[in-house]
Parts: structure tokens; sequence; C-alpha cells
DNA sequence: CATATGAAGTCTCATAATGAGACCACTTGC
DNA sequence: GCAAGTGGTCTCATTATGAGACTTCATATG
């Protein structure tokens, strides 16, 4: 492979947004970040990831913001990994990707994880595109501007 | 490298998604194709993928049905390649990851595009997750059940 | 109609990224 | 103190990627 290709100055936020999490590995990490991982033996241990690749996302994301690392909550002298608040900006990209595999993905009857209100167990609601001032909206009513 | 680590059957939908678009190219592809673009000459003018990554994608997404093959829409004998209806159930990752983008990786004043409503050319609103009854939900409000 | 140009790929090659696993230093548990 | 656990680093074989030459058929031009 030559140098892999960077998307950082393409003018578009979906490229850039590509740029920073849009390898193979990220997204998940990121995914079990929201569901409370926070060690690298669990996040080598519940992906199935190479240590080396494990040990070099975390470092990317860390240095690209998404994470940061702190001292273990537990006591122990050990760090952990924990999502910054641009990490947390991406739960609604977890939750969309979630939800497109929902319900195309998967046949009905399929065992699979369900994302739901904590307080009550009730799956949340669709993710809706809303006008600036609340219009449910469709794809065919958008269009990007050139930058 | 072995060979890739496949995610299907992970019993999650987010990452039963990522084994689909989870790749370096494939939503952008689809981001282009959203916005427009059809045809072979012109995902590889835009995107400056090599063109075998590109034959490969492409296949790859027709096969995973994100995308379908046409006769050219121009009259002429080509093909063009459109977004299924699963392709376009994507939109809404599309614009997460746009938001997200918008939100933490431009400084005020730099240049990007926007995705507006067409009919006023007004940035649409911001995504945001609810609960099956409509009321506001932010990511602590949630938990995944187990699989 | 003859030739040139364009579209949509395929093929090959050098190089970068990945996965597996050995190895290492420091902590903890017992 | 010693074994096991944690959090990595290093190396190696293999695969994926990027660049670009080459091919085939379609369309444009004169």
């Amino acid at each position: 492979m030559a140098k892999r290709v960077s998307l950082w100055n393409a003018g578009c936020p979906v490229a850039r947004a590509l740029d920073v999490i849009g390898d193979w590995w990220s997204l998940l990490i990121i995914r079990d970040a929201f569901d409370g991982v926070r060690r690298f033996n669990e996040f080598q241990a519940g992906l199935g990831i190479a240590k080396g690749m494990l040990a070099t996302r975390l470092r990317g994301l860390v240095g690209k913001g998404v994470l940061d690392t702190a001292p273990a909550s537990d006591g122990s002298a050990y760090r952990e990994y924990v999502l910054t608040e641009k990490g947390r900006g991406l739960f609604l990209v977890i939750v969309a990707l979630r939800q497109w595999g929902e319900d195309y993905l998967y046949r009905p009857g399929e065992r699979r994880s369900s994302l739901v209100e904590a307080r009550t167990d009730v799956p949340v609601g669709k993710l809706k595109l809303r006008s600036a001032k609340g219009r449910p909206l469709e794809w065919s009513d958008t269009r990007v501007t050139r930058c």
C-alpha cells in the first residue's frame, strides 16, 4: 500500500470525521467505551483485536481527543481509557449505525442486543431528521452546499 | 496481515453494520452517492481512490445490497450505481457523522459544506435521541441489553 | 467510415497495515 | 517471595492498498 490517503482537508465534515474514526477498529472501541469498557485488557478480550493494533488505536484516539487516559477508578495503579466530551459526541453515530443494522441486517427473531431506556427497559425511538424548526425531513428534502 | 476479522456474528447490530460499511472507503462512496454521484469515473475522480480499490468496493457494496447497478439515466450504454432502499437507510449515519464533524473538527469560520433543507437553504436541525414516546434522552439515560 | 477520445475496468508491483504471538516490565494477589 | 495479571512492545508472515500501465468497448469527431 502506498501511504493511506488522508481526507482531513476535503472541506466535507463527513470526510474529516471518517479521517478520525473511519478505520476498522476505532468505532468498535468507542462503542465498547460507551458500554462501560475502560481497561486495555477488557477492550482486547471483548474485541478479539491484536494487542499491537489496540495499542496503536488507543494511542491514536487519545491523540485525536476522542479518548483520554485517567487513573483507574478502582484505586489500582493502572490507567483507564475514558471518552472525552468529543468522544461522547459520537453517541448518535453509534446509534445511527445500530438502528441501520437492526433494520436491514437482521432477520426477525435473530438474537441481538438492543439500546433501551435504562429507567424503563423500553427500546429507544428511531432517529429522525428534522428541519431547524422541527418539521420531519427526508433525504430528498435536503441537499449539500458546495463548500 | 492475517485475514481481516469479520464481525458479522457478534450479535451486536453496530458490529454487523461496520462489517458491511466499516472500511475506509465505503461510507465515502455512499456519501457521494447521496450527493448524486452515479458513474464509476465520477466516484474515482471525486474521491481520488485507486481504480482497483473502487472496483472492489463497488462490487462489494452491490453484493451486500447497498448499491445496485442500473442502465445509465442519460441513455448511453454505460451502467450506473444507485443506492438501494437499504443504502438510503444509511442517510442518518452520514448525517450523524457530518454533525459530529461540524461540531468537533472545524474551527469557527473554516470553510466546509453544509446539509440544508433544499426548499429554504436553511441548515437542518441537529439529530436528537428520543424515547419511544418522544421524550429527549441522553447517553446516560440508556443502556445496551445483553444479547 | 476511420480514428481519437472516454468509460469502465483488470493486472501487476512496491509498500503499508494487520493479525498472531513471543517477549518484557511493572502490579497485585496469595 | 512467587505466580498470575496488566499493559504494553517487537517481530514476522500475510493481506490490503495505491499508483499506474494496459485492455475493451462505446461514443465523439472529422
